[in-house]
DNA sequence: CCTACCGATCGGTAGG
DNA sequence: CCTACCGATCGGTAGG
């Protein structure tokens, strides 16, 4: 038995009731020892909490950030990345709900530390969508920040309606996001992308 | 001094710091009385989550709800409805955080009535969309529900990085929005909706 | 709206 | 990894 059971353990509550609300004691139950004795696999609450947070974001930039610098064209990378995204939050549910909410109960030195990686986070989409714009692939938006927070926030809501055992694969997910972020609900079927396999 | 200062205090603190983790001397500290004294205005700090979460929830409804049963093409109306979204948003950040995330810490019947007004609001945008599927104006998505998530998460990503002192106002971010959603970000300017005023 | 307090639970530790 | 426990804090109440 070692810390790997009760980062697992920690996941999952996290993800369920959220940090401030599980207790030392449910994680110690759930791995089956007592509260105290968690102390001797871990440093503190605050620590496991920074732990996943920053194990969790890591795991994003090193699915998506290959894809963002590939020599493709921005439209297929960014449908790649979506698709990537919606792949490692549908085999990470728990994690992907802790990493992308409960950086705010961690303290400030720890907060700082996540928010380096959020940021990161946040310009593989920048660049790629500033790529697609250049490149004369995408229609200059408004403001790209703001076309980037669009597409995050599509991709941030998968874990809160994403069933393992529901109809829709996770390719079927991503494809379907990728569409939406592309070629919009609107307009003619020119637009829409080739099925591809 | 009423009642009405307590729940402006408790969507605030609910809002910033989280439901479990703000206490209800928190609460009393902000408005000024002594923990117990709360009580003489509010039967439980419960109660108090589910009337903020309900209020918010009305809220919405109250003004996406007229602009879905309108008789203005479904294009039309899912760009009202996302600038809708996007105003009452920037007007009540911390009272839509509290209404998004926050449910989760109530009890079970009260999650099932605030569970209930969460799937009207989901009927709202999937309606707009079976229309505007029915009446060519959107692309047949592969699925509609799928596609009005991809719009609601879109949306509830909104008060976490909007900003009432930034650059952008409301009516932009709105229209901004809305063109991702119609429009997506790549393909021609003829799909690109034409600025009204 | 305050004084004074309740039992329960919290994260964490000393010592084995 | 357990026993036994710490001080702090929690939501809430009785009685005025």
């Amino acid at each position: 038995m070692g810390a790997e059971q009760i980062y697992q353990a920690a996941i999952e509550l996290f993800g369920d009731r959220g940090y401030p609300s599980t207790s030392m004691r449910d994680i110690s139950e759930a791995v089956g020892i007592l509260p105290g004795s968690l102390y001797t696999h871990i440093r503190s609450k605050e620590e496991l909490l920074l732990e996943i947070i920053s194990n969790g974001t890591d795991k994003y930039l090193a699915a998506l950030t290959p894809i963002a610098k590939s020599a493709d064209p921005a439209d297929v990378r960014l449908r790649e990345i979506i698709k990537a995204y919606v792949k490692v939050a549908a085999e990470n549910i728990g994690l992907t709900l802790v990493a992308t909410h409960q950086w705010k109960y961690l303290n400030e030195a720890n907060r700082a530390k996540i928010a380096r990686k959020r940021a990161q986070f946040e310009r593989v989409f920048t660049q790629v969508l500033t790529d697609g714009v250049e490149s004369g692939l995408f229609r200059p938006p408004r403001d790209t920040r703001l076309a980037a927070f669009a597409i995050i926030g599509m991709l941030n809501w998968v874990p809160e309606w994403f069933s393992p055992t529901g109809a829709k694969s996770p390719e079927e997910v991503g494809d379907a996001l990728a569409e939406v972020a592309l070629s919009g609900l609107s307009g003619a079927s020119a637009a829409t992308p080739k099925k591809r396999r």
